[in-house]
Order: C-alpha cells, then structure tokens, then sequence
DNA sequence: ATGAAACCTGAACCACCTTTCAAGTTTGTT
DNA sequence: AACAAACTTGAAAGGTGGTTCAGGTTTCAT
C-alpha cells in the first residue's frame, strides 16, 4: 500500500529538509481542508508554513502533485484506524461494530481528512476510487469471513460490502461531520446501525407455523 | 420546495429570453459535469450555448449563482425520480426497493447531474447539505409507516434514514457511475440490497428453545 | 409605426495565482 | 577549513478566466 509514485526526485536529503517538507504537508492539509482545493493557493500554505513561496517547488512539482501526496497519506490514516480498531477472533458483527465506532471517532477528529478525501473525486479521481474500492474490498472480506464461521449468512460479497461502506460513510458525514445540537452520542449511532446490520429493518413477525 | 432566492431580477421577460436562460442552463450542465466546477469557463459555457459571453450576466450574477441554480433544479429532479417509482400503498420493503432500483436508474441516465450535486459539497454546501437532509427525512417518514404497518420495526428513524440513504447513494457510485464490465445487472444490486434491509447480514440460526 | 425596455455582443479590464529563476545561505563531508 | 550539494528566498514572468461596459439589435405593447 505504499504511497503512489513519487513525482521526481523531490525527496529530501537533509533534516532541514524533511523538516521543511513536514511543514509544508500540515499547512496544505489545514489549508485544503479549511478552504478546498482551488481556494486554496500556494502562497498562502507556504505562508502558513513559514517557508519562502519558491521553496514548495523544491518538493513538490505542481498543486496538484501536493494534493495528491495528501489524500494518499490520509487514505492510509483512515484505513489504519479501522484496522487497529478491530481483531479477526472477535465476532463478526463486533467486528462491523467497532470498525464503525472507530471510523466516526476517526471523522470527528480529523474533519479536514474527510474533506480532502470527498474532493479527491474532482481533483484525483484514480485515488478516489482506488480509496473506496479498497475499503470495499476489506469490508468484502470481513463478511466473507463471518460467512465462513457460520454467524453471517453465506453469499455475502460486494454488493453488500458497498452498501455496508457507504451506510458508514454517510453516518459519519452525519454524526461526525454535521454534529449538531441534540444528535444521538456516537454510541448510540453505533448501535442502531449495528442493530439494523444484524437484523434489517423488517419486525420479527414469529415465524407462522 | 421552490428553487432558492433567485439571486436578482435577472429572470426573463421574453420568450427569447426564456430560450437563452434554458440554453445556457443546459450548456452548464453538460459543461459542469464533464470539466467540473473549476475546470468549467463561462466561455466555454456562452460558446456551447450559443450566446456572446456578455449575454451570461443578463441572467446569472456569476459563475455561482449558475452553479447554484443547477443543483437547485437536478436535486427536485433525482427526488422526483425517486418519488415517481413510489406509492403509498405498497409494501415498505417493496417501497425501498423500487426507491433504490429508481435511483439507480436514474443515476445511470444522468451522470453529469450526479456529479454536480456531489461537487455542491465543495461549492455550495448549503444545497448540499440540505439535499440530503431533505431525502433522508423522507427515508426516515417512509420508515416510520412502515413501522407503523406492522411490517418493519417500530422507532426506526433518522439514524436509519441515514444508513439507506449512505447505501443507496454508494451502490449508485459504484454500480451505476462506475459500472464496468462482468458487474452484476441492477436488478440483481437491488435484490441483494433489499435482502440486507429486510433481514440484515446474521444468518438465521433458528432461536434456540 | 414607434419608442422604450429587453436583450445581445465581444473586446478589454483586472485580479489572482501558479510557476520560474538567479542569487544567496546552510549543511554535511572530506 | 573548504567545498559541493542541498536548501532557501522573493520578485517577476506568464496565463487564465471572471466580470464589466458602451454601443448595437430585437421584441412588444400601444
């Protein structure tokens, strides 16, 4: 999963370099987040850096290729706190649970990640796809997973991946993102949405006999 | 749900001028949806159109306000899809699913105006923010007569509106705006679908006695 | 028919921003 | 200490594209 191919040979060779390069990445990722990416103009993150206007040409080639270095980084992030979150020998609906507690925690903390990834479909759309379409494919492999143990049903594939990803998605944007005055807790949000993963929406009608 | 403030008195007073209005709305739309928001020049919008480029301020106060009216009209648009497939008096799960199967439809069709609502997040989050919450809060009055029905849980609400909408709007991304070859028919996406609302991912050990 | 309002036109204005560059400073190695 | 490579600097080049405007054309009610 390392990070897409690196421009050309910008890496840094110093320590004030790298130093220099850090500060560059935390002010675009303030700065995209704040103001989005065509707002967002070079002078102002190497202000916000602290860093000469000509300086940001020494490690990175264009705008775009900043962004892009960005929203790398920060699919790894949300896709490593998920992973830490969660441990194959728990049961698989414990396992969805904390997947989702932790991604919303995760959105809560790190709003302009959240933004960086959405606008990463109009600016660089191949990491926007490969993101989601990896998550999916984790997400795939859980249920797949909790089919073989005989707790979820057996033919889970895809389709429900997706649908279980975007549920998630769109609770965070919800709960996390827009959090507003008298909302649910997060836990609560939790779950609910575990609730409706173990059992659907339909009511128990007793089985006729 | 009349469309927002219109920004001046830039509407038309002659049929003529009803022509150009629409001209330019329609090259927007196709202009937006294939470059983007900020990849999108007015130029290029009054050249598809047909029209001089002064002529765009006759009706539009800036590049926004054109943006704005457009995801004004496609948002009434996709709910009306939405609300057309529908009737009160089926089934709530049958409900959903022709919801999701519309949507999907309808999201195949249009692909442009999928994008510019998503691109609203970024320029017009207000709209975008209220597009949602205008769908989920009638997910959430759908299922709360289904609950009272009998036929689905009673106190679902907003928190699974949220959790349908999230997974309708990415099986849409994925199945519909992403659709590549050897994926399986929509149809099928919305069986698969509506079988996790009715009976969630748990499989069914009998209760034991 | 006629005048006023509506509408059209496109060159030019202007503000903004990415990118370049030549010259200076720091770092680290020998 | 001395030198080369790495790094920094900020002014200015160069483009782009949204917006304005003054003057011409069409529409329509009277």
């Amino acid at each position: 999963m390392e990070t897409a191919t690196r421009d050309s040979d910008k890496a840094p060779r110093t320590e004030r370099g790298r130093r220099t390069l850090r500060k560059l990445l935390d002010a675009a990722a303030s700065e995209f987040g704040e103001r989005g990416f065509h707002e967002a103009s070079i002078s102002t993150i190497t202000r916000r850096a602290g860093v000469a206007l000509g300086s940001f040409y020494t490690y990175f080639d264009s705008k775009d290729a900043i962004f892009r270095a960005l929203v790398s980084d920060m699919s790894d992030a949300v896709k490593m706190a998920a992973r830490e979150a969660i441990s194959p020998d728990m049961p698989p609906l414990e396992i969805e649970r904390a997947a989702l507690e932790a991604f919303l925690r995760f959105a809560g903390e790190h709003k302009e990640i959240y933004r960086i990834i959405d606008e990463a479909e109009f600016v660089d759309p191949e990491s926007y796809q490969g993101h989601y379409r990896t998550i999916a494919q984790r997400i795939a492999d859980r249920l797949a997973s909790g089919g073989a143990k005989g707790e979820m049903r057996s033919g889970l594939g895809e389709v429900e991946a997706w649908a279980v990803m975007g549920m998630n998605v769109f609770l965070g944007l919800r709960y996390a993102i827009w959090a507003q005055e008298g909302d649910p807790e997060c836990a609560a949000v939790v779950t609910r949405a575990n609730l409706l993963l173990a059992k659907g929406l339909a009511s128990n009608q007793p089985d006729p006999v």
